[in-house]
DNA sequence: TAGGGAAGCCATCTCTCGGA
DNA sequence: TCCGAGAGATGGCTTCCCTA
């Protein structure tokens, strides 16, 4: 099912002229449709997959080219009122009308406002801010674009504030509860998961042997305990803590000598069944 | 010196927006 | 106005290394 050429011609500028008029921040898709629809006069419902298409693809053109002003054949010489700022505009705004419930996720975005880089979680120093805000401002804004289509993708980048929580978290209540065990700690929290991660799981033969005979634990629990193990019978390279020497259970379990404690995870999970399997 | 980020697993939760 | 859907975050665990 697709747009045939002469509805698509006659498409596509009045789609033009309703970006250019509009707010490409808060504009939706069902808007544009809307608009469409009337300046066409009738009803576009049986072709909105197409059409839904075709102002996605005037949409990114349109953001691709920075902004309403940059847009040739569109021309409709509006520009600065909405997107004026260009590139700059839309990293702030790249959560756009979302006032209501997204204002405390606002004060997350203004904390961490020094890491616009959305992706990479890496913290960015805050010198070459001007060049890098610039790309970061423009990659922003083709991502803003990009995820619009997609629900609630364009508020998304605001989120990951909380990230930051976790990491305090996971290095720091460690220590401090050490081996209050999952269960206990979560529910000390009051980290009410339930399900998913505390789910018991059925051990493999090999892996139950190694610990000590276990038939049924989370994976948090088990990671724990073949930690346990390994420390108990001392098995961490000393040159390289992360290196896992196997020993003979282990290797029963691991298939290897040695392993890297990541890689360690990894085939513990396939250790791991469901219940039900 | 302290703290954060790195990988790996994945069920569940959270948030947001589009559509009816 | 409510429901459904999509996508990312969360939580637990570990050690090392780099940065502030």
């Amino acid at each position: 099912m697709s747009l045939s050429p002469e509805a698509r011609d006659q498409y596509v500028p009045i789609i033009d002229s309703i970006l250019a008029k509009s707010d490409l921040n808060t504009i939706s898709e069902k808007r544009i449709r809307k608009g469409l629809q009337e300046e066409v006069g009738y009803d576009l419902t049986p072709q909105k997959a197409v059409i839904k298409q075709l102002i996605m693809e005037r949409f990114d053109i349109f953001a691709e080219n920075g902004g309403i002003d940059a847009s040739p054949e569109a021309a409709v010489a509006t520009a600065p009122a909405t997107n004026g700022h260009s590139s700059a505009t839309p990293v702030e705004a790249s959560s756009p009308a979302q006032s209501s419930k997204s204002q405390k996720r606002q004060a997350d975005s203004v904390e961490r406002e020094s890491d616009k880089t959305p992706p990479v979680k890496k913290k960015k120093p805050d010198h070459d801010v001007d060049a890098d805000a610039l790309f970061a401002a423009k990659l922003q804004a083709e991502e803003n674009m990009r995820a619009r289509p997609t629900r609630g993708a364009s508020a998304r980048k605001v989120q990951p504030a909380k990230k930051k929580t976790t990491k305090a978290k996971t290095s720091k209540k460690v220590k401090v509860e050490d081996d209050s065990d999952v269960d206990s700690g979560s529910d000390s929290k009051k980290v009410n998961r339930s399900g998913g991660f505390h789910k018991p799981l059925t051990l493999s033969p090999a892996l139950s042997a190694l610990l000590g005979g276990e038939e049924s634990l989370s994976r948090p629990q088990t990671v724990k305990k073949v930690w346990a193990y390994i420390r108990e019978h001392e098995l961490q390279d000393p040159s390289d803590r992360r290196q896992i020497r196997c020993d003979e259970p282990m290797r029963a379990v691991f298939k290897q000598d040695r392993i890297h404690m990541f890689t360690m995870t990894k085939i513990l999970s396939q250790n791991l069944y469901s219940p039900d399997e």
